[in-house]
DNA sequence: AAATAAATGTTTGCATACTAATGAATGAGG
DNA sequence: CCTCATTCATTAGTATGCAAACATTTATTT
């Protein structure tokens, strides 16, 4: 039977609804580099100087989007890309002095922001949903 | 300080990386349709003829976005769309029969998608993490 | 060493998704 | 009846995100 499913009660419309959302908050305090963009500013912050292609493994994501999201961070001159002279394939990307600035302002500004976001869930209900997220 | 900042922990990152698992599971079971392509069919199996950008609101899509979904099912001819006669600049959109059975053999495969995207979570897990999403 | 396989990065094509701007039609008030 | 704000739909521009096809370079196998 069709006739007992609630597209609102499924897991995948819900999902969509809360990044929704959560885009919405991210692009109220954080206006220069998107979310796509900060995660890998974030990350590269962690690591370091890394090849393009590993970094978009460490961010989840495709390589065809990695190159395009190295891109525009290029254009903004948050990044440098160098070739590896070890190996000739790679770029190696790392953060300019810029990209460092950009992104420790905007890792405070992201606390805020994943505070607002869960701002109806207490600490244990962010803990738990982390948990099933990762579940999925 | 922006050290003991975990990409890894926040719910934005994690929002994504779920999502993206659960498209992924989606193509595999459904391939004739997208995941934003299917709502707009359920909502419209749901409530009938309606006009485009009321649709649109239903599934909580822009409006542009909602043009470029309903163009394509369109093409599929899935979908027709005629010119309110009481208010011209609405469009109702509404199922063909062919939108209809596809619908409705979607609808049967998008409960095993939501099944599995959810199997490694209980049934009470799943209550949890729709109400945890609700309040996002 | 030559052939094969694998990794890296690029490009193209398709499908969301949002913002901003535009044009057409409608409805409410004066 | 006329004006004006609102609604509806479209278009242009920007940014993800994935699949598939390719070229280049490296690593492996025979």
């Amino acid at each position: 039977m069709a006739n007992d499913y609630r597209l609102d009660d499924q897991v995948g419309y819900k999902l969509r609804l809360a990044t929704q959302r959560h885009l919405e908050i991210f692009s109220q305090h954080i206006s220069d580099v998107t979310p796509t963009q900060f995660s890998i500013l974030a990350r590269l912050y962690e690591v370091g100087e890394i090849s393009q292609n590993q970094l978009g493994r460490l961010v989840a994501m495709d390589a065809a989007t990695t190159k395009g999201v190295i891109s525009r961070l290029l254009e903004k001159q948050l990044v440098v890309a160098r070739v590896d002279p070890n190996d000739l394939r790679r770029r190696q990307i790392s953060l300019t002095d810029a990209g460092r600035e950009v992104t420790i302002a905007s890792i405070e500004k992201a606390k805020k922001i994943t505070a607002e976001t869960a701002a109806r869930l207490t600490e244990r209900d962010v803990q738990r949903l982390l948990v099933l997220l990762d579940k999925i």
